[in-house]
This record gives structure tokens, C-alpha cells and sequence, in this order.
DNA sequence: TCTGGGGTCCTGACCCTG
DNA sequence: TCTGCAGGGTCAGGACCC
């Protein structure tokens, strides 16, 4: 056992096991979180709607055809956020090494816990029991030498949708030092962390299937397909080698919001309405983290799906909401819209703490901007996201504000 | 068959500077 | 002054994750 102290704790089903909570007269029926509108995917299914084939990621139109009588959610982000944040406070309550991966699943480092709370086999049923007594949830737990095979040990510990029926899985997988070997070399390849479609066409050139094919091919032929990085990275992974540690408190490194319009626009008079809107939000989150950054970039998805980005960056940092705003509008005036546009997006990248000073609200130097957004947020943490809005964004049924998570999972119905 | 939103990381091209 | 080169920054795109 000794060194097997990573554990990674993934929440079962998250987003609709929290609903169920919310409505236990759903139990047992499939019901999908995510995908009310034509265009949106499927954020999560519970397993009785995995039975039929439904999966997260999947689009709502062909979730819609596989299982037909499933009840379809739409999704509460402010609401899981407030269920994760109970969670990450369990999970702290054992070790302050708690690196959480998304709402719904973090890693642990209990090394420095054991004497205290008892072996990481005993700490990850404590926290399967306190997750499951406090909040009603269940989760699975991978227990292993490092963050990679603790991952894949809490897939392997989660319940299965079978054409027969549920099977509860183990709920916790414990891969001791010494087995990571026999137990990763059978696993398809697609297994590893970062092999997705495009790496997995590649390796199947290198008659690559499991992950013991690629732990046994020389390093120089995996890097001479997937590139340096890539390729040392997943050679290291197929062998059980993974030295990175559970950081917890990562600080971002882009914040930004992006939407998928119900109809795709072609005038450029309307994008830059909904520019003004995701500039607006995404300023407003960066200064709430106390944050600004130094590089503005859009992102154009066009009707076929072709996707580009363009950016600029500034000398210094920037956080008020018309800066950014100007910017994302220069870079927007360089495309053509006419073809038909599905999708906009703002983000900030090159993020420095502390909100940034931005000079004048035009050449004359006259005004400041991060007074102008002090007041802006003064009043917003007072009355409300929507109290003090941009005037494009004012409409006859008042502001559309745009909110962290509000369309989370495609345009609604 | 039709593909969301919020991210991170990597790569290659290009430009500038010393 | 010109050329070659290395290194760093910027930009755009791609792949991947949940």
C-alpha cells in the first residue's frame, strides 16, 4: 500500500442525480439533463437512459429518437454548483490536497491524512459514506500510485447501463503498486487521457489497439506520429508513469463565454449585439475572480461548422467590460458573416491577478474606465447581474443578461 | 447523425530583435 | 549594411477533457 494515496472521486451520474433529489418521483425512468432544444447535447443521462444508448455529449435530436420516453431536463449550473461546493467540502474535510477536475469529480492526496482517518482504501469509503448520507449522491472512487490510474480506477469502479439492466459496479477500485501494469495493458487505447478520435486514427496506422501495444512500441516511433509533447506524454502514461501532482487552488488561465445561437445570424449589426453581451459577461466574471488579462480573442463557428478564432493583445492588461468590448467588436468587423454564423465567443487569456487600471474612456483622458466598473459591479453585487446593463443589450422585454452557465448545454427549446 | 459550453495544452507559421 | 540564426512573442488552429 505504500505510495497508493491518490484517490479520484467521480460523482455518479451528477446532474441528474442532483435533480432526482429535486424530484424522487423521476426514479427509475430515464431522465436526460441538457437537450431540450433542437440544437443542444445531452449534459447528462442517468443509467436507465445509458440503457437505450443515450450518453452526455450526444446530440439532443438523436437522443431524442433513441429513447423517445425519457423525461429531458433543463440543466440548473447555479444549482450544481451549490451541490459541488458541498461535496469539495466533504472531500477537504479528509485532506486540503483537493484538485477538482470539473463540478462533479476531483482528485485527493491523502497521503498526509492516513495516520488520522486510516488507510486510502478506508478514507474512500468514509467518503462514499458522508457523500451519500449528507447529500444523497453516490460516487465512485479509483484508488492508485498516481492521478492517471486513480482515474481510471473510479471508471472501473462506476455501475454499468447493461441491455439487462443496471449492475452496481464496486464503487471503489483500488490498483495496488505492482498491478498498474496487468491492469492498464488490456485496456483499448482509447482509455488513456488525451487519446480522442484524431490520436486514436493515428495510432491505429501504428497497429495500435491496447494500451499495452503502444507501452511496447519505442518511444521515437510514438513521438515521430503524435509530436514531442504528445507522444512522450502517452508513452509515459502506457507504461503507469505519471509524476504530476494533486495541486489544489489551479488558477484559471482564460475565462470567456461563447453561445450557440437557436438561428444562425448573417448581419453583422446583429453579432455585435450578442458581442456586447458576452464581453459584458465575460468582464464582469473576470473582475468578480479579481482577475484581468492580457489577450482578447472571439471565436466565429459558422453554419457548416467551421470554426476560427482571432485575437488581439494588448501591452497591459485589461478587465472593463467597453474595452474588451471595443476589441471583440475590431476583430469581429474582419469576417464575413453572410454565410451564416451558429455560434460567438469571447474570451480573456494571459490572466494576471488584481483588476486592471484602465486609463480613459477615450483619447482625451478624460474619465477611467475601472472607476466606471467599480460602480458597475457595486451595484450589481447590490441589485442584481441585470440592474446596470450596456444599452445594446436593453431590449422591449428588458436586459438579456448573459449569465455563467444559463445556456450550458445548447439554445433551449 | 449532428454536433454545447467552458476550459487546457500543443503545434506551426510568422514576425521582431539582438 | 547585409545575412544567418536563435529565441521569444503573437496568432490561429487543432485536439482533447468534462
Amino acid at each position: 500500500m505504500i505510495g497508493c494515496t491518490i484517490l479520484h472521486v467521480d460523482m455518479d451520474a451528477f446532474f441528474v442525480s442532483v435533480e432526482l433529489l429535486r424530484r424522487p418521483e423521476l426514479r427509475g425512468r430515464p431522465v436526460v439533463v441538457g437537450g431540450t432544444g433542437d440544437r443542444g447535447v445531452v449534459a447528462a443521462a442517468n443509467y436507465e437512459a445509458r440503457a437505450y444508448g443515450v450518453y452526455s455529449a450526444m446530440p439532443a435530436t438523436r437522443a431524442r429518437r433513441l429513447c423517445p420516453h425519457a423525461v429531458f431536463l433543463p440543466g440548473d449550473h447555479e444549482h450544481y454548483g451549490d451541490v459541488s461546493r458541498n461535496v469539495m467540502t466533504i472531500f477537504r474535510s479528509f485532506t486540503p490536497l483537493v484538485e477538482p477536475l470539473s463540478l462533479d469529480e476531483a482528485f485527493l492526496d491523502v497521503a498526509g491524512s492516513t495516520r488520522l482517518y486510516g488507510t486510502a482504501i478506508e478514507i474512500a469509503a468514509a467518503i462514499r459514506t458522508r457523500v451519500l448520507d449528507e447529500q444523497g449522491l453516490t460516487c465512485s472512487v479509483g484508488v492508485a500510485t498516481n492521478k492517471f490510474l486513480a482515474k481510471l480506477g473510479s471508471q472501473a469502479a462506476k455501475p454499468r447501463a447493461t441491455l439487462r439492466g443496471i449492475e452496481d459496479g464496486p464503487g471503489i477500485t483500488v490498483i495496488l503498486p505492482g498491478e498498474e501494469l496487468a491492469f492498464l495493458r488490456p485496456l483499448p487505447v482509447e482509455a488513456l487521457w488525451g487519446v480522442g478520435p484524431a490520436t486514436l486514427k493515428r495510432l491505429d496506422r501504428l497497429a495500435v489497439r491496447t494500451v499495452g501495444d503502444l507501452a511496447d512500441l519505442p518511444v521515437e516511433a510514438v513521438v515521430g506520429t503524435l509530436g514531442d509533447a504528445s507522444g512522450h506524454h502517452l508513452h509515459r502514461l502506457a507504461n503507469a508513469i505519471d509524476h504530476r501532482r494533486v495541486v489544489p487552488d489551479q488558477r484559471p488561465k482564460s475565462i470567456g463565454h461563447e453561445e450557440t445561437f437557436a438561428r444562425d445570424h448573417h448581419h453583422l449589426a446583429t453579432l455585435r449585439r450578442e458581442l456586447v453581451r458576452l464581453a459584458d459577461a465575460t468582464a464582469s466574471r473576470l473582475r468578480r475572480h479579481d482577475l484581468s488579462g492580457r489577450t482578447v480573442t472571439i471565436k466565429v463557428r459558422f453554419h457548416d461548422f467551421r470554426t476560427i478564432t482571432r485575437s488581439s493583445t494588448f501591452p497591459s492588461p485589461v478587465s472593463a467590460g467597453p474595452v474588451i468590448t471595443r476589441a471583440a467588436k475590431e476583430l469581429l468587423d474582419g469576417i464575413d458573416p453572410s454565410p451564416g454564423i451558429r455560434l460567438l465567443g469571447v474570451s480573456v487569456s494571459q490572466l494576471v491577478e488584481g483588476v486592471a487600471h484602465q486609463l480613459s474612456f477615450d483619447d482625451s483622458g478624460v474619465g477611467r474606465w475601472d472607476d466606471a466598473s467599480d460602480a458597475v459591479d457595486r451595484v450589481r453585487r447590490r441589485f442584481g447581474d441585470d440592474a446596470v446593463v450596456p444599452a445594446t443589450m436593453c431590449g422591449p422585454d428588458g436586459p438579456r443578461v448573459k449569465h455563467r452557465g444559463d445556456q450550458q448545454w445548447g439554445p433551449q427549446a
